[in-house]
DNA sequence: CACCCGATTATCT
DNA sequence: GATAATCGGGTGT
């Protein structure tokens, strides 16, 4: 399993959001504990032009990640509780843009999920961008990594999602732009997010 | 299953 | 002062 290179990220928003759908996020806790899951669902925010992205309106304190290097991570934390996770990503010359990480289905390391989330099952354990990061233990201080690295997260290359498998929607939670068809997510998968 | 609402705080107006 | 890229628990059907 290979590591995606900074080129991955290098790309249009959008089509790097529908290609991260099927790879795989990689969270070293400690020697002992590594997790593993596939990302199933994902949203693109284009950045400076998009009224939904944390970009749009300039760069500033809290998005300044957006309009850093492609192939790190943007981590924000919403609604007094939970934090999201997400991926810088944009063509070049473009100035900011990322994909939100919506849903995975774990791979390794459930019980520590489950532990993490206070659960007995695989059930609703990573299907919401909320649930995901309290799983995998993700926080401010995975803020600004390189992810292309190994390192305490990093996202590898696995199977190829065709096409018709993967469904493209709108993005949900968000009051502006809520037309824009920039949300994906795998057919018929259990661990994608409600609604 | 549908809808409603409270939790809790960083950020912006 | 309001809102937010959310979630889980509550009530009613």
């Amino acid at each position: 399993m290979k590591i995606l290179k900074r080129t991955f990220y290098e790309r249009d928003t959008a089509v790097v959001a529908q290609e991260l759908v099927g790879k795989i996020i990689v969270r070293v806790i400690d020697k002992n504990t590594i997790l593993q899951a596939m990302i199933v669902e994902t949203e693109a925010y284009l950045g400076l032009h998009d009224p939904a992205s944390h970009a749009y309106g300039g760069k500033r304190m809290r998005n300044a990640p957006l309009y850093g290097p492609v192939g790190h991570a943007y981590v924000y934390f919403t609604y007094g509780m939970y934090y999201c996770l997400n991926f810088v990503c944009r063509a070049p010359g473009i100035p900011a843009g990322g994909t939100l990480i919506r849903a995975v289905e774990p791979i390794a390391g459930i019980e520590y999920m489950e532990k993490k989330r206070h659960k007995h099952s695989i059930h609703g354990l990573t299907n919401g961008p909320g649930k995901l990061t309290q799983a995998l233990s993700i926080n401010r201080d995975l803020n600004g990594i390189d992810v292309t690295k190994k390192g305490s997260i990093y996202v590898i290359d696995a199977l190829e999602i065709a096409k018709k498998d993967i469904v493209i929607t709108t993005r949900v939670g968000i009051s502006k732009a809520i037309d824009e068809k920039l949300r994906f997510y795998i057919k018929n998968n259990t661990f994608v997010s409600k609604k």
